[in-house]
DNA sequence: TTGAAAGCGCTAACAG
DNA sequence: CTGTTAGCGCTTTCAA
């Protein structure tokens, strides 16, 4: 048994105390350090497993003891430490969140679900942004692992492997916003972008709309069944179903910065002054959109029409306000962590849970005027 | 030494592996369950100590038994437990975050800010928001403490005996974005709002507004050198410099919700129409005051000039876009990091941390108007 | 250059 | 009802 120096004049107060000196090496002061279950038990006179049985209300404790316990706990200002728990039990109690890139309003709105579960289940959530980039998201699930988290939810950006790596260290998985299709064997949480563009589209047209632009993304792995693929796809066969051929020149795609938005948004108004809407596929498209109609003096919606996906906040405060499609970030998030926490089942069974989206119309949408202003607008170059 | 169930046609594989029936019952297959030092050791026929030293690169290893060690790694897949580890070590290796709201995008820079500087020092961050109450936030430091997190980064919103005890915890806080004055011995990392709001202020009277409103926010603990607190008090100090009385009447304050927010602005537009300038204190009430605005017909700026506090992304969408005072959230979120994990002597000494503000000019200010527009204004109602 | 062994703080049998 | 004890997976002396 370790022994510990003991100060007379701290009136048997028994708690863990060493000496240490400090910075300036002069005057020395005690240093506390946490106390742990030994401590208590010491203190309380009692064996340390009936202090777990107490903190724990596991077993069965006489009143007395138990008061007696407490009192240490309180005098001590004793916290069980999670890691000698979590060592015994193999449960951590935390789980990994990662996301794109949490300044996106999207992405925290996520978080925000996640963290609201989270916090109802009594579970930790580590975050980590992975930037879009394979080998960050790789390098950040492996620390997931090592921090053996009791399971991940991720937007995905990479590539399978270290998804099963991960799999098979134990950890379950759940996706959320997008979904491989490599691995359909790993349950999602989405949104039904489908219907959502579907939507969008069908309310272009329905304003009488026939060349209609299509701001999109890039997929970073370019596999079909990303988000950026169902959308573009929706969009063309949405399209198609309306007897309006989808011209390529029609749609664009970007990375996921501003820059990129805003430089396609700009080809693709410059290049095609003739279109008189446009379908932005992410709400960083929608702002370089309305960026970009405002640069080339484009009215909206009298010039252009404008239909993001994504409702964010701004979208209120555009002027005119934004018509959006909203996809409910905050209840995947919540219901991804359900998923992973509490449904065992369907994550075995791994069908996609698909949450509903929804058209919000604002004012950026008028019906196809007459004389789209192509003669004002290609005079313009930026 | 436990034995392991060994499966012949696993080809010597030696990995930790147990039988376990599945859920139907009918079926058995292997689950394995993640491997240990001990599973690499005895797969590598060396110590438990070699492959600690194999992987943490400390102490000499020869080429030859290296190989093994890593070889055997491979195959089984190790990852070293974290758990075991930071049990061993007294560190975690991650440190916590408290903020407001995720959601919120002065929050998520801040994070971003944080995530960024603790994935350059290796560490994990764990998230939580404590919706500015004081109990839940107690509850999240708390948890923090258990988890024994290298340290805390925080946007205050409680009083002092919560982080006080997480110190005596031996827990090291760092404060962004406020710093409650109850505890000036915990180091803070604050944006220079009083020079923000100073240089607002100056701006507008340089425009030739006298009567300018500021939308405020109710102080949580109602303590001086809050972030409220300094806003509101530097208004009004700027405001006397400058010759001009603040009238009680053109102070108002807001919870920090939407709602409230609306309200506030609502009320004090409503009530004094004779105001040409408004400067909000967050970028909720900037908000309100563009959405209040535009409900009552008021053409920004040329009846009422509006600059806020916190430039957020939709401020350049408005229109007119929003001249606001931009605080740098993700430096401030990146700094606190830095004090937190490699600067205990500035976390010694506590002095704040403060850095700059900057007056980002937009749209949304204008000069004084000889007609302000009353009649028309008090017209409305709303 | 290597291995054995002692814990880090906790829980969960298992005896009393 | 309560105490003793054996680990959970790892690092780190200390010998060999």
């Amino acid at each position: 048994m370790e022994t510990i120096p003991y100060s007379g004049d701290m009136g048997g107060w028994g708690g863990p105390v060493r000496w240490e000196a400090s910075a300036d090496g002069v005057c020395e002061r005690p240093v506390s350090r946490a106390a742990t279950i030994k401590d208590v038990a010491r203190r309380a006179e009692v064996g340390v497993a009936t202090v777990s049985r107490v903190l724990s209300g596991s077993g069965p404790v006489s009143p007395a003891t138990r008061e007696r316990v407490l009192r240490a706990v309180r005098e001590l200002e004793y916290r069980p430490s999670a890691l000698g728990r979590s060592l015994k039990t193999q449960r951590t109690g935390s789980i990994g969140l990662v996301v794109g890139e949490i300044t996106d309003p999207f992405c925290a709105e996520l978080a925000a679900g996640v963290l609201a579960c989270a916090r109802t289940l009594g579970e930790h959530v580590l975050l980590d942004a992975a930037h879009d980039d394979p080998a960050r998201e790789a390098e950040i699930v492996d620390r997931l692992v090592e921090q053996r988290v009791d399971g991940i939810i991720a937007i995905p950006t990479g590539h399978g492997d270290r998804w099963r790596a991960a799999m098979r260290a134990g950890v379950a998985v759940v996706f959320a916003d997008r979904a491989p299709a490599e691995l359909p064997e790993i349950p999602s949480v989405l949104a039904d972008d489908a219907a959502g563009v579907r939507s969008a589209v069908e309310y272009l047209a329905g304003l009488g709309h026939r060349r209609i632009g299509f701001l999109g993304t890039t997929a970073p792995g370019a596999a079909p069944g990303t988000d950026a693929g169902v959308r573009e796809a929706t969009f063309r066969t949405a399209l198609a179903e309306r007897g309006l051929a989808p011209e390529e020149d029609l749609v664009v795609r970007a990375r996921p910065s501003r820059d990129s938005a805003f430089a396609a948004a700009a080809g693709l108004l410059q290049r095609r002054p003739d279109l008189t809407a446009v379908l932005a596929a992410t709400h960083l498209l929608g702002e370089a959109a309305v960026l970009v109609a405002r640069e080339l003096d484009l009215r909206i919606p009298a010039d252009v029409s404008i239909v993001m996906v994504d409702d964010v906040p701004w979208a209120e405060l555009c002027d005119p306000p934004l018509t959006a499609v909203a996809r409910p970030g905050r209840d995947m998030g919540y219901r991804a962590c359900e998923v992973l926490l509490r449904d065992p089942a369907r994550r075995e069974r791994g069908r996609p849970v698909v949450l509903p989206t929804e058209l919000v119309i604002r004012g950026s949408c008028g019906p196809r005027t007459g004389m789209p202003g192509g003669a004002a607008r290609s005079a313009r170059t930026r």
